[in-house]
DNA sequence: TGGGTCGGTTCGGTCAATGAACCAGCACTC
DNA sequence: GAGTGCTGGTTCATTGACCGAACCGACCCA
């Protein structure tokens, strides 16, 4: 977001973190990487970002470590980008920001519902289990598709999704039935 | 932010969620709201950002309901903007990016505290009271100062908010000391 | 009559986002 | 080994957003 060159904000960690995921499209990467995208095709088939801007973010977001750049096959070479512990940090940000969304904006229908893995239950606006009673990792979430999805959307990541499916755990849209 | 024209990421209240507050600029008027911060010439010092921008800004969030325009006085007319219970529903979300900011960016020294009004313990990063053991609303929080933040800033607005504040409480730069 | 404040709007210049095209490295097929 | 396709980008011209400064109208006060 670069908000005055430099810092002009620095008087407010609200405005640190923005100068960090503030930008556009930033947040969407960060969601998509906890969805399971990991790939530069996938987040730009899911996103429709211009490839340059999504190139940009990547690079911006591993720089600050929210994301690591890790080589996970050798001929050709290729490269997928998963969230460090910084980045999994954010998932309150994200839950917060989609119960927002959710429950503020007229005219939704939940997208997505989250539920805690070991007991299934789904989470509180606060991301906690409310049958266990504590909050609830990222990696132990489970994403059930709700009500307001498109049932058949032209992406394959986009359809990939559509199952119910664990956080974090990596997409492969191939096997999609 | 305006993501796609028109919603080319419907598909998620996340996204739907930053077409409305993750413009640059957005969050920030929103945070100063919650700090008190009321009137046009306030935010403006206090943010430094361009006067048409916060213009823009301001009416935007008054369009989605977040903040509800309001005549004060009228000789002459001068108009406040308060948070709307919509508004105040974007607590959790300025809380949790706070946290991730001050715990997840190298080098941020805690810039403010906030506390539970009728107990004064300190709040925990998912917005609870550890001793009640309850969420507290945004009307229930008082901000104290932290080691971070300068001491003696040029900006009135800063100054008046150097001093342990309950939320939402009008400002009222002139009654600096 | 003149000056000051408040809450904007207007205006050029600049910077970032956009979409399309292009490109390099590699694998596969013929 | 030439052609084709996929992946992960970069380059480029155009568009749009943001920026700082100036301007402006309504109102108050001396």
């Amino acid at each position: 977001m670069a908000l005055g060159k430099d810092y002009v904000q620095q008087q407010c960690s609200i405005a640190r973190a923005l100068e960090v995921v503030g930008e556009r499209w930033t947040l969407l990467v960060v969601r998509d990487a906890f969805y399971g995208v990991r790939r530069y095709s996938d987040f730009l088939s899911h996103l429709g970002a211009p490839r340059a801007v999504l190139a940009a973010r990547l690079q911006a977001l591993v720089d600050v470590g929210v994301l690591d750049r890790r080589r996970y096959q050798d001929a050709p070479p290729r490269d997928e980008y998963v969230l460090t512990d910084r980045g999994l940090a954010l998932w309150p940000v994200l839950r917060a920001l989609g119960a927002w969304g959710r429950d503020e904006l007229p005219g939704t229908t939940p997208m997505r519902h989250f539920h805690h893995i070991v007991c299934g239950t789904e989470l509180a606006t606060n991301g906690e289990c409310p049958a266990c009673g504590v909050p609830v990792p990222p990696a132990d979430v489970e994403m059930r598709p709700g009500a307001g999805l498109d049932p058949d959307p032209a992406d394959p990541v986009a359809r990939a999704l559509l199952r119910p499916r664990r956080l974090l755990v990596p997409l492969d849209p191939e096997a999609t039935p």
